[in-house]
DNA sequence: ATGGTCGCCGAGCGA
């Protein structure tokens, strides 16, 4: 079966309805995973997304900050929640899909939200620095995060770092800047190797090429200067790697009125 | 140029 995929940190899943919608209809994915929806489960406008043919819809809100869901065509086996670091935060839910979804084996499909890490490169000085690093290494050390044999596993969202030196716009000038320092580069890549983890993205461009998912609200024009990061990601296990066979960055979303400051990214693959 | 702009809510924090 052919199944598509969006993440998309959407900051504000209520301010921003209008432009998830206009995404729907014209990508139409199987599944949309959010970030950032910054509102409690009940305030999620389920209604909205039932009208676009979305009828199957797992939340982990929290007020005002964080959020995390994922929307669907298709049914749900199961859901889970896991927290990271001992605190209550919104940023990970997962849903497998199966016989509900006439899959023959099961699809399992995580969504986070990683911390941002605020300004400051130093666990020391800062804590939410030591806190971002303290959740890559849990995630490294997740059991469910490592997909073994043929597992079909799927894990996507704003992991909050640019791994690669052609994920920023400039490696030199962002060695310093919270999302590309060499630790979280470090450890982001070792729970993505450690799992055995294939990012979708750098699977379909080529690294010598510069790929962007989010644009500063805080420059004067963001197509100008294009200072760009990719902060989001699909990962997929080894045995569905080779099923992939379309990947796609909505560059135009962050264009668009009131936009967030991250676009849709979009991957086809084989189940 | 060491700022700048967002969204949460209703001040200041987080990104």
């Amino acid at each position: 079966m052919r199944f598509s995929l969006t993440t998309w940190n959407i900051n504000s899943v209520r301010l921003r309805i209008d432009l998830v919608a206009k995404f729907l209809k014209s990508v139409r994915p199987d599944v949309l995973c959010l970030q950032e929806t910054k509102c409690i489960d009940d305030a999620f406008p389920l209604k909205r997304f039932k009208r676009l043919g979305y009828e199957h819809i797992a939340l982990n809100g929290q007020k005002g900050y964080h959020g995390v869901a994922v929307i669907s065509k298709l049914p749900f086996d199961n859901t889970d929640i896991r927290t990271f670091c001992d605190k209550i935060d919104s940023r990970h839910i997962s849903v497998s899909f199966g016989e509900k979804a006439q899959l023959a084996k099961p699809l399992v499909l995580h969504n986070f939200y990683v911390p941002a890490g605020g300004d400051i490169p130093d666990p020391a000085l800062n804590p939410k620095f030591e806190h971002k690093l303290q959740f890559l290494d849990e995630m490294k050390a997740c059991e469910p995060l490592h997909p073994r044999g043929d597992d079909r596993h799927i894990l996507v969202g704003d992991l909050n770092v640019a791994p690669h030196e052609n994920d920023v716009w400039s490696h030199k000038q962002l060695l310093k800047v919270v999302s590309h320092t060499p630790i979280e580069c470090e450890k982001l890549l070792a729970a993505q190797a450690h799992g055995e983890w294939f990012d979708v993205a750098r699977m379909r461009i080529p690294m010598s090429e510069k790929v962007y998912t989010w644009w500063s609200y805080r420059a004067a024009d963001w197509t100008l200067a294009d200072r760009g990061r990719r902060l989001d990601h699909i990962w997929v296990s080894r045995a569905l790697k080779d099923g992939v066979s379309d990947f796609r960055i909505t560059r135009d979303a962050r264009g668009w009125e009131r936009p967030s400051d991250h676009v849709p990214v979009t991957a086809t693959l084989e189940v």
